[in-house]
DNA sequence: AATCTCAGCGTACAACTGTAAGCTAAAATA
DNA sequence: TATTTTAGCTTACAGTTGTACGCTGAGATT
């Protein structure tokens, strides 16, 4: 029952998928990989890759799931900065953020294409996990600063919109440019929290 | 000098970009395109597609330059209706945006996709046109509010991120979904006209 | 110990791809 | 009118792709 079998299927798995996100990069999309190339790559013929995947979108959309989910572990990360160093919540989340895209570009990149990819499994999936990612800022929201819940879910969409509009163009630069971006995007978070409480203001003076 | 030639090849060269603009669709992007097919329904022998571009990316290019250029004259026709009907800057924009998306809807895919696609040419040449798109709308901003040159820029570049997003996302649905969409991404851009106009107070006060 | 399961392999093929080379006929030029 | 230019054609080739088919040998099961 060890499964010395099982552990190894596993490992040439592991080993796909390691494959296709190393050959990622800023000019070789998801869509530009070829089965056979990842196949190489993980060390087995192309013809074994059908022992663990349908199709190369099977394979893709693992990855945007594991994407998801280191997008998701980063979020927590940054949660706990913001308690532990007592940083202000804007640029913890944004540094955090950069973070991501420079540790882990591929992931980002795959998000980032699939996003607006020509696979609407891929759309819908991407969109599942950028959900997530807003429903658990839009919760953190409305704990922590007194807005009702649709207020802190919009506010919520605008601030991933805007700080994953930023990570694409941070893809591209380096140094003062980048530096400039992130002061930017940092007062684009401004003013929706200034924005939104404003409106929730007026909303709580009507009641 | 009539130039029956050139007219023809204008002409040709048209059919080109047409064919190829054609061929772009919800599961078709640029890069999916083919030399050959685009030749075939341009009807022309695939070789002869080199007598008119150097490869298919300068073909994309001026593709992404077309789409620029429908972007600015939808602009120009929002600023008009909002002077004429009298309606709010933004949900007239707004709107007129989503126009813009079912209207051109594969001028919008290849700006949305090439934005963060393969090339850096292309990202490049996309970034620009909405660098434009940017500019333009700061001036506008710059005129009609009071805010400084810095703040209506950040705040313009807001507005496009959040609407182009919108749109991104507006292609995959319709109906209901569509209209709550276009309900959220309008109070986004109050949140932002908001926040802005705080700052901008902020900093006149300092002065 | 005998049997079954299945991850990985090699071979093979048909469908496409971009594009090189050289020809033709019609428009432009002189 | 004689010459040059060129948009478009046909033919051809080498490369890559996904995947069907059948085999093998080592783990798992009984």
């Amino acid at each position: 029952m060890s499964g010395v079998r099982a552990q190894q299927k596993q490992k040439t798995r592991q080993a796909l998928i390691q494959a296709a996100f190393n050959q990622l990069s800023a000019d070789h999309s998801f869509s530009n990989l070829s089965l056979r190339e990842v196949a190489r790559e993980a060390g087995i013929a192309p013809t074994s890759f059908y022992r663990h995947f349908k199709d190369m979108d099977e394979l893709g959309l693992t990855m945007v799931d594991e994407a998801g989910l280191t997008l998701r572990q980063l979020m927590r990360q940054a949660r706990r900065r913001i308690a532990n160093d007592g940083g202000s919540v804007i640029n913890t989340s944004v540094v955090t953020f950069m973070e991501f895209i420079d540790n882990s570009s591929n992931q980002f990149r795959l998000l980032l294409r699939e996003r607006s990819g020509t696979s609407k499994a891929f759309r819908a999936a991407v969109a599942r996990e950028v959900k997530h990612f807003i429903l658990e800022l839009a919760h953190y929201l409305e704990s922590e600063t007194k807005c009702n819940a649709m207020h802190a879910y919009i506010q919520a969409e605008s601030m991933v919109t805007l700080v994953f509009n930023a990570g694409a163009e941070a893809l591209d630069i380096e140094g003062l440019q980048r530096d400039e971006l992130i002061e930017r995007v940092i007062w684009q978070l401004r003013y929706i929290t200034r924005g939104a409480s404003h409106y929730v203001r007026e909303t709580s003076k009507e009641a």
